[in-house]
DNA sequence: ACCTGAACACCGTTCAAGT
DNA sequence: ACCTGAACACCGTTCAAGT
């Protein structure tokens, strides 16, 4: 509701530019804490007062916009100590940073996780430095960089889950055809309300742990439990 | 294009009705198959022969469609013998079926990421299936419905992540600001040529395996390695 | 009950026209 | 260069009308 309410332009270039990039980013970050998971053109060039078309000029698709929106998030994440503290440290309040800044906007968790990096130089210069941390701390070469997409790929995925409803496992229908899971549901919803937080970000932080702990396991013996490479093990159980 | 030839339908009621709820299921699978990320009730009528109206009176909405479809989807996993095998050997093959189900419809995976469960029979009755699995290997209550959401959470983030181009994260525009990236993305996609699958494949087995393995470790202790209680952890770190 | 066809309120994108 | 306005090709959904 910024600017809706300005007196209508005529046609042709105005004497000062209406529009930035800087200006369209803010709006959309607005328009994307506001409102739930429905982000478009239309509704964005209504909150800067201008027509759909006004955007094109300086962002050639909704997937550029998008696309910058993903940079500006990533360059507020932060540095996160990877320079001064083990990759299995830093990567916490990193991976935490990553969820919350995906929770404030709803509307564009779905799209962030569609698009590709594609050279995007704020991803690519936050990715650079957890690699090289993972490099320093005797990583596998190979598995430094699926470690990393597997952490991204837990993190895309709870953010999508925290878009559904608290209650979403609860078998409210047919209890009695899911003894095991309304006990457990329960359990783990108390806990959370106990800890103060959401089951959601309860199962987050528990998962985090668990992903990490086992990437660490696998990492030191340069294997999984029992020994076999999982890169070989993984190409016998896939074709297989 | 099974039906786009017919003979243009005269408004009224058919002799014989044309849909049914397992022909529209029939041609959306087919239709997710064939197409990339698109899939409109549009297409799919036009695939049926009919308006896009006609689906109305066998789906309510888009979101009941795709509902359906996941019910499928899930019914089609099978079992995977969690009744015979302890939950961390089971769940390794009912992940690769969910994430190869998913792979298989690309235009549906972003839909029913965001699609709460609600109640849906088969996605309760698979769920239930696997947290009695977890209950009956001693796995701690509060942590079960967490350390299934925490796996499907992976699993859907990886079928996202399946989506991208494979070589996504490969700093093509300037290499020489990212060294190390530049480094261990070629040996992750060597490991994976050679291992020959695909480097999305290979990071999904890796990070299953990993997330799996932390998951026991962390059960079997109740807590993290370190002995604090993920849960009071939790709090303390998210809030703080 | 089951479909067509028109209508409504949206989308993203292109492009000529105006300043 | 920077915007409007019209146009295009889509969406999902509702609903009257026809059989």
């Amino acid at each position: 509701m910024s600017e809706s309410e300005g007196p209508a332009r005529r046609v042709g270039r105005p004497r000062t530019a209406v529009l930035s990039h800087e200006r369209i980013l803010e709006a959309a970050f607005e328009l994307a804490d506001a409102n739930g998971p429905e982000f478009s053109l239309a509704s964005l060039a209504r909150r800067l007062g201008v027509q759909p078309s006004a955007l094109h000029h300086y962002f050639p698709t909704k997937a550029a916009l998008i696309a910058a929106m993903r940079g500006q998030i990533t360059l507020r994440l932060g540095t996160h100590g990877f320079d001064e503290q083990p990759w299995h440290e830093a990567i916490l309040p990193w991976a935490r940073a990553s969820i919350e800044a995906f929770g404030r906007h709803p509307g564009l968790i779905a799209a962030l996780a569609t698009l590709p990096i594609d050279g995007e130089p704020e991803s690519i210069a936050d990715y650079e430095r957890i690699v090289a941390a993972f490099e320093r701390d005797g990583y596998p070469s190979d598995l430094i960089v699926p470690a990393l997409v597997a952490l991204e790929s837990f993190i895309i995925g709870s953010a999508l889950d925290g878009l559904t409803p608290p209650d979403n496992l609860r078998p409210v229908h047919e209890p009695e055809r899911a003894p095991a899971l309304l006990r457990t549901e329960a359990a783990a919803r108390a806990a959370a309300s106990a800890a103060g937080i959401t089951p959601a970000q309860r199962t987050f932080e528990f998962g985090l742990r668990a992903l990490v702990a086992g990437l660490r396991a696998i990492g030191e013996t340069g294997g999984v439990p029992g020994g076999a490479d999982p890169a070989s093990a993984s190409s016998r159980e896939i074709s297989g």
